[in-house]
DNA sequence: CGTGCGCTTGACTTTTTTCAATAAAGGTGG
DNA sequence: CCACCTTTATTGAAAAAAGTCAAGCGCACG
């Protein structure tokens, strides 16, 4: 997995003054968490947000009987729990390591008074949050009009477009966090995965390996335009 | 309805110097749409943002088959489309007006002029989408973890903290609305109100009023404890 | 070498949607 | 003020999608 060394590597801090990145490095406070572990909690006190240095880190919400909703999954240099920071006193989900976690942590109180002297640091943040809220904009979307087969569709598709070898990306979570992040438990995954394959539209590789073969379907269901035999 | 006319009333602009209240009385431009009209359209450029000065508004994405999901329902004094604003160049759904409505309008280059200058509207900015955040995760967790049901009961617990009468609240909108509000289809949601009916937890009053009678059953629901009978 | 976790598959249940028909409500023009 | 027409709401029966429960497999890890 690829690593971020430097704060001024973080996609959120680019283009600021040498000045302000002296500034953060001022105020960031490192820490680790091994594998499994809580970073913050559903409803806990919001003191600051963290920027991923390695590791992965899944953050999400829980029904009171157990199942969960993944709303993130965050590489290096992600920031997350930031919005806490600008209004909530608390987390409004919960984060987990989901393999061993390095971050960086901003103390709320300290960040602000940086962004208020540094207008194109509050930009940044602005755009960063609106991002969020575009990509919350469209979990909703899958979640309210789209059935499982089109979400994970959609999800296939994005994969490969983040990867190199695109036509047959690799999942980078295991299927049941896969599961949890497309709105539906490991069984329902499983049959639609098997569906897919039967149809042809994808094929099994090794291990985490899903080969595309028929893009042009997928991106139909991926739409809504088509449904699953 | 309630109205707003002047700017320094909107909360988003509360706590700001006069000085920058002229300046945004400077750049806005007031607009009006009446009842059904498209005020912005998924994926169109945006060339700036809406504060409702009078009406509602709903924001809302569309299936290609036509089932809608509601975003949000925007009242005076509220702004929407404003996360266009720093980031994507275009919208990221729908916006029609539910009756007559009347706007001020920001144009985006102006308006982010005006944030740059003043770290207290960035401030606030920043608070308004940290906000909007954090509804969109309980809407997540609501489409993903709860059933129609206690989605209803949420929403119904919800607008009786909203308004005066506080047992029995108003629906401040159709019901086919509210059903695409709670990510469902207006037959589910009126099988749904007779069900609770039938057990005693509300009651439909006169017109769109409807009638707490269980609040305790209401919140177990809401909370995915219970069921319906 | 066994234990456990992740994954799959089958049978069954529940929830929600779809389709269709009808009833009630609301606004408009005569 | 009323007749008319569109929109909104309700109800039933049937279908579809997803979830639950339970069993079993395979592979990694201690």
């Amino acid at each position: 997995m690829k690593k971020i060394s430097h704060i001024s590597d973080v996609p959120l801090f680019q283009g600021l003054p040498k000045q302000q990145i002296a500034a953060l490095e001022g105020i960031v406070i490192p820490r680790k968490y091994a594998k499994g572990k809580v970073v913050f909690s559903d409803g806990e006190d919001a003191t600051g947000f963290h920027v991923v240095m390695s590791g992965i880190v899944k953050v999400y919400k829980l029904s009171p009987d157990g199942k969960e909703q993944i709303l993130h999954i965050f590489g290096p240099g992600e920031p997350f729990g930031e919005a806490a920071v600008f209004e909530g006193r608390s987390f409004p989900a919960y984060a987990e390591a989901l393999e061993a976690l390095a971050t960086w942590f901003f103390p709320r109180q300290a960040f602000v008074a940086l962004v208020v002297k540094d207008p194109s640091l509050a930009l940044n943040m602005l755009a960063d949050l609106s991002r969020r809220l575009r990509r919350f904009t469209n979990l909703i979307e899958d979640l309210s009009l789209k059935e499982v087969p089109g979400r994970l569709a959609a999800h296939l598709l994005y994969l490969s477009e983040q990867q190199a070898d695109s036509d047959a990306p690799i999942l980078d979570i295991t299927k049941g966090q896969l599961a949890s992040l497309l709105g539906t438990i490991p069984e329902t995954l499983s049959r639609i995965l098997a569906r897919m394959t039967r149809d042809g539209l994808i094929e099994a590789g090794e291990g985490r390996e899903v080969r595309l073969l028929d893009r042009e379907s997928l991106e139909e269901l991926a739409r809504g335009e088509r449904r699953l035999g």
